[in-house]
DNA sequence: CCGCATCCTTTAGGATACTG
DNA sequence: CAGTATCCTAAAGGATGCGG
């Protein structure tokens, strides 16, 4: 169906707005999926680099974070066939705006999440 | 701190907005927080209501759902001394404005995920 | 009716070691 | 450098039964 579901049934959250029923990639939830977003928002990144931009995670998780959001289509991977190997990670249009919604939340975050 | 952070040390995803750095309630991402946002977006709704709107959930499960929202402060809960029991739930001000928040995803998703 | 107690299953995520 | 391959743990979530 959509670019957003993946093709190893990855779980989705349903959503009305107004008549409409839409439904959410439950992967945003991830743990990892904003800071990559984050790490990728000025441009195109090498795994490295992205790992550095996130401590505590394993390449283990933030590959299959990666490669989930590849699938979602909000990362492109491009591979480099040098050695030693590279390989770099780069927002699409939707990973943008998904960036950008992220920043709403920040924006609802910053509102509401008063002193108590 | 704020009045987002439950007192048992939930998770929180950190977020930057510009310079600004805020926290996000990772129980947003809780697998029916949505669906009890949905539920109660029209107004006040006692337990079975809600569970009714909410096909697959156990009591249990939407029970833990409602207290872990009531304690982040977006919907309060009304017990009545009646037999048999009545306890009604309903959106704070803040829930409202997190209902709003979803509907914006509502947005972003109708707008990107586009039949492939 | 509402929801707690108990037990159980699934899975996200982490630790560690190894490879082209 | 950019990953696999294993193994493991914690925690979310589900099934069922009881209780005020």
């Amino acid at each position: 169906m959509s670019g957003f579901r993946n093709d190893t049934g990855g779980e989705l959250v349903e959503c009305r707005h107004g008549d409409q029923q839409v439904e959410l990639p439950y992967r945003v939830g991830d743990k990892w999926t904003a800071h990559v977003l984050r790490a990728l928002q000025h441009g195109r990144r090498r795994f490295t680099e992205v790992r550095a931009e996130m401590p505590g995670v394993t390449a283990k998780v933030l590959t299959e974070t990666l490669r989930a959001m590849e699938r979602d289509g909000t990362v492109t991977r491009t591979e480099y066939d040098e050695n030693p190997p590279r390989v770099e990670y780069e927002l699409t249009g939707q990973g943008h705006k998904l960036l950008g919604l992220l920043d709403l939340c920040c924006d609802w975050a910053r509102e509401n999440l008063v002193e108590t």
